[in-house]
DNA sequence: GTCCTCACG
DNA sequence: ACGTACGTGAGGACG
């Protein structure tokens, strides 16, 4: 198996912790800092890499081989404070409580025994990851070493590829060594030419290569310059050298033997001890107790006696994977306070007794994911009522950000581990399997146990938070309307689909034929470091944007390079019909189910703004917006012959909750008047009269408002109008003074974001934004942004979900035989018998419009046709 | 598994 | 100076 080899440079890290993090004691009196913010990159470094292999290397003694060259190396350097001295001792025991070697060597410092070690590593082919908080050691960076540098702090990393450092500083790796001998070393003491900085070294380099070029082609510096060069031609060679990371340091050790397995916990208990990291030691202990879990007794049933179905009980569904309308279901667990059953799903299928009380509105049942259930059960014609508690949603609705994947992720949150993760138990891979029925029915077990002892604490969350509402009236109801949906499914036409996808086949083999004529070679169109080389490099065409690997490809990027080469727009093409076909027709063909229908999921307890997803297939992503696209929805018909398919939308939904939120005045006029928004917006910004707003004015507009929702940035707003910043900034300095009430708003849910951590809906959903008290730029501008955009978003998605309860109430209690197949985030799709087409068209937008009331209408456009395509 | 690209609201 | 529009899911390439 190929190694990950990472190498860290201990007292680099140690000093740069130290400086970073304030001065902190244990009760003896020692100071635990440097080790502390040591101890939190390791944690993390460790998560993310997981590395096979690692070495701590620490500098040995005062002197080293470099002090032979110039006796001043690292002089003027300020002792080790004494605060940080005393603490090598404790970080060395921590290391080694890791199991992680650490490595010095007489006369050499950190840096050589990492060069050393990772020139090794190279030769042998591995991977390897250097991680210092001094940026000399970037002069390792290969393809196969990455060197992360710490910068302000010790867990905020910057990482160097040899792509990196070209971008950043137009150098490769080993040029690193020609700046520090041009430029020198403050912090080493390395001289350097005096008077050469880092931007005339670099600008040296770009035209020279190297120390060496630059002495060789001296004759083409004149002035001052010159002088300088020449006169210090010495300190240039002996400052580079001293800059070189010694590759070929007299080691004892081999990589082999740096294999990591994981820290001695009990030692590393000790040592956290000792040093006071409480907060470290609390998180230890919830991976700790999974092992020593609550002894459970229950009882597996084999015929169901109806006296153990109470009126209330923690019912739970095992399922084999999310994919819970086609996966195995694999049995039934109940829990009271006193009792626990298990009941095997053959048991649970024959017996009347079950579905009796499983139907029954009147017995509370509280259940983890009860959409799974309800959808699950329906396969075997078993109705679901009374859900009265969902764990999964409790939880959701108390912090969206977290990610619920299984039980044991949900209940760590409150403190209780004696549930085993799903992966623990089945496996993961081609080695995942359901285990023999002793550990089946146990991991069963323990969740309806779970779920009947979370539920308290979840519920006293909701009430504190004034979100039980929100849970009971809104999400619980709703996932009950969801499962039905996703049961009922959606029928897809497969001929159609299959016809159009021989056409599309067609199409893209011509287009490829073009392509490799006008590109003079074949080549893989689909990669985009192959089309990149093809496009700017053999071409010549001016690459406009860059993306973290290489040139970008995207489609913005392609449609400003039109009009210069042919075959941009066939690339756009080729592009645009594959998608279709790989994503809408091949993918959409293979999650047809034996019905003739599609069965998405709908994911209710995942998005951090309160929407839904939808997955297996996504159905929230169907083409429109092209025609070709949009042709993919006439494979989209009723499931029963002479059905039409219906669809809703919620007009400017976004725009109508934020004009009720600020309150701004002509916004909410805007909407009285049922005005084209982005018209009245041109109008406003423009100052002119509505009829002679133009296009382009009307198309800037729309770019504007879609930027206030999002959480307007002149960045942003610019790249999208493909325009200039400060026009950008103009525009939106325009429209806040046409709409004030807009900007206050903005203002103060950014200042209520910093003073309570979090934003609220309409319907108190609330989503925490940790980071906007920040001091990076970037990461506090995406919570600024956040904190404008979630309450917009979110409370369009609270209107909707409310509207979709209220009609699922409505076609029933006007026993009607239409059923609500999809949600759209602002429209809803039906198909209904043409006997109830007239009083539909009335229905849904009456129920729709009057879903919540607020301080502006909510207006909804409905229609109707023989399949989805049809309804415009 | 991660990145890039692109489909939707 | 920093370097992004908000929220998603899926497919293909590549390591």
């Amino acid at each position: 198996m190929a190694k990950k080899i990472l190498l860290l440079d201990g007292n680099s890290l140690a000093y740069r912790a130290f400086f970073a993090l304030p001065l902190l004691t244990n009760e003896n009196g020692i100071h635990t800092n440097a080790v502390y913010g040591f101890t939190m990159m390791l944690q993390r470094i460790l998560e993310e890499e997981k590395p096979t292999h690692m070495i701590v290397a620490f500098d040995a003694g005062k002197t080293t081989f470099r002090h032979k060259t110039f006796s001043e190396y690292k002089g003027g350097r300020q002792k080790t404070p004494p605060e940080l001295s005393e603490q090598f001792p404790y970080l060395k025991k921590l290391i080694d409580a890791y199991r992680i070697k650490r490595y010095e060597l007489e006369n050499y410092e950190a840096d050589d025994i990492i060069g050393t070690l990772s020139l090794e590593a190279e030769r042998e082919g591995d991977e390897v990851v250097v991680i210092s908080g001094d940026k000399d050691l970037t002069q390792l960076a290969s393809p196969s070493t990455t060197v992360y540098i710490t910068r302000k702090g010790i867990t905020d990393i910057e990482k160097y590829t040899v792509e990196h450092i070209k971008e950043k500083y137009g150098l490769t790796p080993d040029q690193i060594i020609d700046m520090k001998g041009l430029m020198g070393d403050a912090s080493d003491n390395i001289p350097g030419v005096p008077g050469v900085g880092e931007k005339t070294a670099l600008k040296l380099l770009a035209a020279h290569g190297s120390v060496e070029g630059v002495y060789a082609a001296i004759g083409q510096q004149k002035g001052k310059m010159k002088e300088k060069l020449v006169a210090n031609e010495d300190l240039a060679y002996i400052s580079k050298q001293l800059a070189t990371i010694e590759r070929n340091a007299p080691i004892e050790i081999k990589i082999e033997e740096l294999s990591y397995d994981g820290p001695d916990q009990d030692e590393l208990v000790k040592v956290w001890n000792e040093l006071a990291f409480k907060s470290l030691l609390e998180k230890m202990e919830y991976t700790a107790e999974e092992t020593v879990k609550e002894e459970l007794t229950f009882e597996v049933v084999t015929s169901i006696d109806p006296s153990i179905l109470k009126d209330e009980m923690a019912v739970h569904l095992e399922l084999y994977d999310e994919h819970y309308h086609s996966c195995d279901l694999l049995g039934v667990s109940l829990a009271t306070e006193t009792e626990t059953y298990v009941i095997p799903m053959d048991v649970v299928e024959h017996s009347e007794a079950f579905r009796a009380w499983f139907k029954d509105p009147s017995k509370k049942k509280f259940m983890a994911d009860s959409k799974a259930a309800t959808a699950a059960f329906l396969r075997c014609g078993i109705e679901l009522k009374g859900v009265d508690f969902d764990l999964m949603l409790g939880a959701y609705i108390v912090n969206p950000s977290l990610t619920y994947t299984d039980m044991a992720s949900i209940v760590q949150e409150y403190g209780y581990t004696d549930v085993s993760t799903n992966e623990q138990i089945y496996g993961k891979g081609a080695k995942k399997k359901v285990p023999e029925d002793v550990i089946l029915h146990e991991h069963i077990a323990r969740k309806a146990r779970t779920i009947w002892k979370v539920r308290p604490l979840v519920m006293e969350k909701l009430e504190e938070n004034e979100q039980f509402d929100l849970y009971d009236k809104l999400e619980l109801p709703l996932a009950t309307v969801l499962g039905q949906m996703e049961s009922l499914g959606v029928m897809v036409d497969r001929n159609q689909l299959s016809e159009m996808g021989k056409e599309l086949s067609h199409k893209l083999e011509k287009i490829e034929t073009d392509i490799y004529s006008l590109a003079g070679q074949e080549f893989n169109i689909n990669s985009p470091k192959q089309l990149g080389v093809v496009l700017f490099e053999n071409l010549g065409l001016p690459p406009l944007k860059k993306t973290k690997t290489g040139y970008s490809t995207a489609a913005d990027v392609l449609e400003k390079l039109e009009g210069q080469h042919e075959i941009i727009s066939h690339i756009l093409l080729y592009r645009q019909l594959g998608k279709l076909l790989s994503t809408y027709i091949e993918g959409l063909l293979k999650e047809i189910h034996k019905d003739g229908k599609v069965h998405t999921r709908f994911q209710q307890a995942l998005t951090t703004t309160g929407r839904l997803s939808s997955t297996n297939p996504n159905l929230q992503n169907i083409p429109v917006r092209l025609e070709e696209g949009r042709k993919i929805r006439k494979a989209f018909v009723p499931s029963e012959p002479g059905w039409v398919m219906v669809a809703a939308d919620y007009s400017q939904i976004e725009l109508r909750v934020l004009a009720d939120m600020s309150e701004d005045e002509r916004l909410v006029q805007a909407f009285k008047d049922d005005r084209d928004i982005h018209t009245t917006t041109a109008s406003d910004v423009f100052h002119v009269p509505a009829e002679e707003v133009t296009g382009d004015m009307r198309r800037a507009a729309k770019a504007v408002n879609f930027g206030i929702v999002y959480g307007i940035s002149d960045y942003g707003l610019s790249q999208n109008l493909n325009i200039t910043r400060k026009e950008a900034a103009a525009f939106i300095d325009r429209y806040f003074a046409s709409f004030p009430g807009v900007k206050t708003y903005m203002t103060t849910i950014v200042a209520d974001a910093k003073r309570d951590g979090f934003v609220t809906t309409l319907m108190n959903r609330r989503r925490y934004l940790p980071d906007i008290t920040s001091s990076n730029f970037n990461l506090r501008s995406f919570a600024e942004r956040t904190a404008m955009n979630t309450p917009i978003q979110g409370s369009a998605a609270d209107i909707i979900k409310k509207a979709m309860i209220d009609m699922d109430a409505a076609l029933e209690r006007e026993d009607m035989q239409t059923r609500m197949l999809l949600q759209v985030h602002d429209e809803l799709i039906f198909e209904a018998p043409p006997d109830e087409l007239d009083k539909l068209m009335k229905l849904v937008p009456e129920v729709m419009e009057n879903a919540v009331k607020l301080s502006v209408p909510l207006k909804v456009d409905i229609a109707h046709g023989d399949t989805w395509y049809d309804t415009k």
